[in-house]
DNA sequence: TAAAAGGAAGATATTACGTCA
DNA sequence: TGTGACGTAATATCTTCCTTT
């Protein structure tokens, strides 16, 4: 699958079909999101203390056994989460096995990854965004992970970096719009200075230069008004006649009487 | 060859825990 | 010391893609 991430700016939320709207934008210059979402120092320094307890063995670790034979299955290429289920009520959760989590010797509990852990599970993401199952098995041994605690560290790394990347879309698409309403502002106020200019002195207006035409590349949709090539680079009809360009008179046509 | 079924994997929504101000 | 906000690990469910029949 082509990693998202990697798309420069992509508004769609959807898996497949992510390329109905590509805009240039500042996320084109790839934003350091290791740098976005580095955890701060001060943040990781406290981690390894926690209360003296070693999150990845006791009581967590043995909780976690309970779904050792889930982890086996998953190895194999199967997921766990479908046939678990969950009452809503109480968080009491019931394995396939139709033990709880209470059941089982305690309920849902959350272990810490380490400073070295995120730092490893981290340099993993920078090279690849997922992980196929012999990756995942070898990163949680390395890590002294479950499989599928290395999983889950991935998706949620993927999710956080989406959210991030839509976050900075939109911050796009805002100041675009702001762009576009400034753009229309200006352009309506040339119109009623040249309508206004037209009633006043005709004579002059009909010495005026041409009026501009903008060119819309029709695969990029930038603006130009090039008359070969578009602000993309793309050539315009002259050089390449077969293209289905659209010239866009900017200046609205004045009946010249 | 098209269609249905089923599974795998990723995406997304949500919950729950730990930490800190 | 209690509490709310926040980050994130973990879980549940949905969606998409691919393979098999």
């Amino acid at each position: 699958m082509v990693e998202k991430e990697d798309l420069g700016l992509s508004l769609s939320l959807s898996s497949s079909t992510n390329n109905w709207l590509n805009l240039t934008s500042p996320a084109q210059s790839q934003p350091q999101w290791n740098a976005l979402f580095s955890v701060p120092e001060n943040r990781l320094q406290g981690l390894p203390k926690l209360r003296g307890i070693d999150v990845n063995r006791t009581p967590v670790a043995t909780a976690l056994v309970a779904t050792e034979s889930c982890e086996s299955d998953e190895e194999a290429g199967a997921s766990c989460s479908p046939n678990s289920t969950l009452s809503k009520d109480g968080g009491s959760r019931k394995t396939e096995r139709g033990i709880s989590d209470e059941e089982d010797g305690g309920s849902r509990k959350k272990l810490r990854l380490s400073k070295d852990q995120a730092a490893v599970l981290e340099e993993s993401f920078k090279e690849h965004s997922t992980l196929n199952p012999k990756q995942k098995a070898a990163l949680a041994k390395k890590l002294n992970l479950k499989p599928r605690q290395a999983e889950v560290w991935f998706q949620n790394r993927r999710a956080r970096t989406k959210l991030k990347q839509t976050e900075v879309d939109c911050e796009f698409l805002k100041r675009c719009c702001e762009n576009l309403t400034e753009e229309n502002r200006r352009l309506q106020k040339e119109v009623q200075e040249l309508r206004a200019l037209k009633l006043l002195s005709p004579q002059v207006y009909m010495h005026m230069a041409p009026p501009t035409t903008l060119i819309l590349c029709p695969s990029c949709e930038c603006v130009s008004n090039n008359s070969t090539t578009s602000a993309c680079g793309v050539a315009s009809p002259s050089s390449a006649p077969n293209m289905p360009w659209a010239p866009i008179p900017i200046r609205p046509a004045i009946q010249r009487s």
